[in-house]
DNA sequence: AACAGTATTTCGGCACTGCCGAACAGTAAA
DNA sequence: TTTACTGTTCGGCAGTGCCGAAATACTGTT
């Protein structure tokens, strides 16, 4: 039996409240010494020592006052994305999608039970949303998500779930566990994705999934207002285009 | 006097261990514990415990004894990315670019002394090279980071130099003190920067600086093989280009 | 099967250091 | 000047990061 979770036995408790720190300067986009340290409840001196040490390793900066999150972080992140060879693979077929659908083309691989946005391509006419490469966002929230959910095994969904919940982000998040099971039993049968407005309102999106063996590696989708993403559009239009990228992009990555 | 280093007093010294860690998977490309053990020479244990950590946090992804640098840290830095206005500004012109010449457009900015990529768009020719969206590189090695040093205050240059040193990447990078501050000179006349060869070989590069209130913002450039980057295009073609660009970006730049 | 030889993981104890609270300094408003 | 708020320094204690050794798991080999 293959263990998904494994337990620190002897944390590094410095390291995990350093990335606490960073991960609350991000979530409270910016934050000054006495700030943060009321937020995380430690001391001062404690919050300016750590502020003070990411600012010198680059990884935090600071203007008068206020510390943010540093763009030394992009270099990690873009590192560890380099390494995915599905990113180089994907990337020109995604340009196409954008370019015949207007739309933007999303494409996210799943990590420690989260999704993330590998890419993102923008089509002509495509509103820009408050969301970024690299975003990690919750695999149930998203068409995106559920597809890689649905071509997991079972036993690994329920741990994924076990660690991260189900919390609901717009009124339509599926927050039922056996709602989402059965969400996923149709995502297969049905070989695609929805998410209607279930992440955040007025946005569509359907998704398909990329296989590599028989494994998901990753999910594929359209996404746009509510307006333009019509149930006739998404099957004459966006789908025929997603499914046929979705296999260039599978036989294109090397079986080594 | 402002200060442009400042050493805290009190580091928090697992932190910065921390983070050697994760540079060190990222420059090995992956470790066991025993091999970033001996590299940092700590304890396997020591070593042990921060990999559990890293990876019960999310940051760094295992499998069968390789640890890697996650994807994680591309959440951060995108939403790092994502703060920086310039970004935003710049990627349609950047698109622009790349169509028009076929060529990879590139923007950087600065920060802590180091060149930061923020984009690079792709152009229907552009060769991939071994450079990734995010790469942090010495600012005296590319023709972007030279036109940001350029238009730095000089002491500001000076107290970068100190921190990072002039090394070598190829047999033509400049690493004399003297002989930069000679390059610089000359770009601020020419209002562009070359660089031939300096940072990667067979690469050739032209760059013009972004200001914003007569502050360096970033700079922007064109890159491509030596053998399409002769002296007649670069001044005929990608330069008028590249000023085009710079000039809009400028404008667009909202001054708040 | 038994084995060596490799790796990772656990364990216990010491020294270091991260943590706090209080004192200090610097700034801006009253 | 006083007040109130920051950020910063300092010293001492408790907690924990660190190491080395022992224990365990994994290979592949004989």
């Amino acid at each position: 039996m293959e263990q998904y979770e494994r337990e620190p036995n002897t944390p590094v408790k410095t390291a995990q409240t350093t990335f606490r720190i960073v991960e609350t300067l991000k979530a409270l986009d910016g934050a000054t010494v006495t700030e943060l340290a009321d937020h995380l409840e430690i001391a001062k001196s404690s919050a300016h020592n750590y502020l003070r040490t990411l600012e010198h390793e680059g990884y935090v900066v600071e203007s008068d006052g206020e510390y943010e999150v540093g763009l030394r972080f992009l270099d990690l992140g873009g590192y560890a994305r380099s390494r995915e060879r599905l990113y180089d693979v994907a990337i020109p077929e995604m340009e196409r999608i954008a370019e015949a659908t207007g739309e933007y083309a999303n494409l996210l691989v799943e990590e420690h039970g989260l999704g993330v946005f590998l890419a993102r391509e923008r089509g002509a006419d495509a509103v820009s949303l408050d969301s970024y490469t690299g975003q990690s966002v919750r695999l149930h929230t998203t068409a995106l998500g559920k597809t890689v959910l649905a071509y997991l095994p079972r036993e690994r969904v329920e741990s994924i779930i076990d660690r991260h919940g189900l919390p609901a982000l717009t009124e339509r998040t599926i927050t039922d566990r056996v709602e989402l099971f059965d969400a996923l039993e149709e995502i297969r049968q049905r070989e695609c994705a929805y998410d209607r407005e279930e992440r955040i309102k007025g946005l569509n999106c359907v998704a398909v999934p990329i296989l590599y063996d028989d494994d998901i590696a990753g999910a594929l989708s359209v996404s746009g207002p509510v307006s333009r993403m019509g149930q006739e559009r998404i099957e004459d239009e966006i789908l025929p285009e997603l499914r046929r990228a979705a296999n260039i992009i599978e036989l294109n990555q090397a079986h080594s």
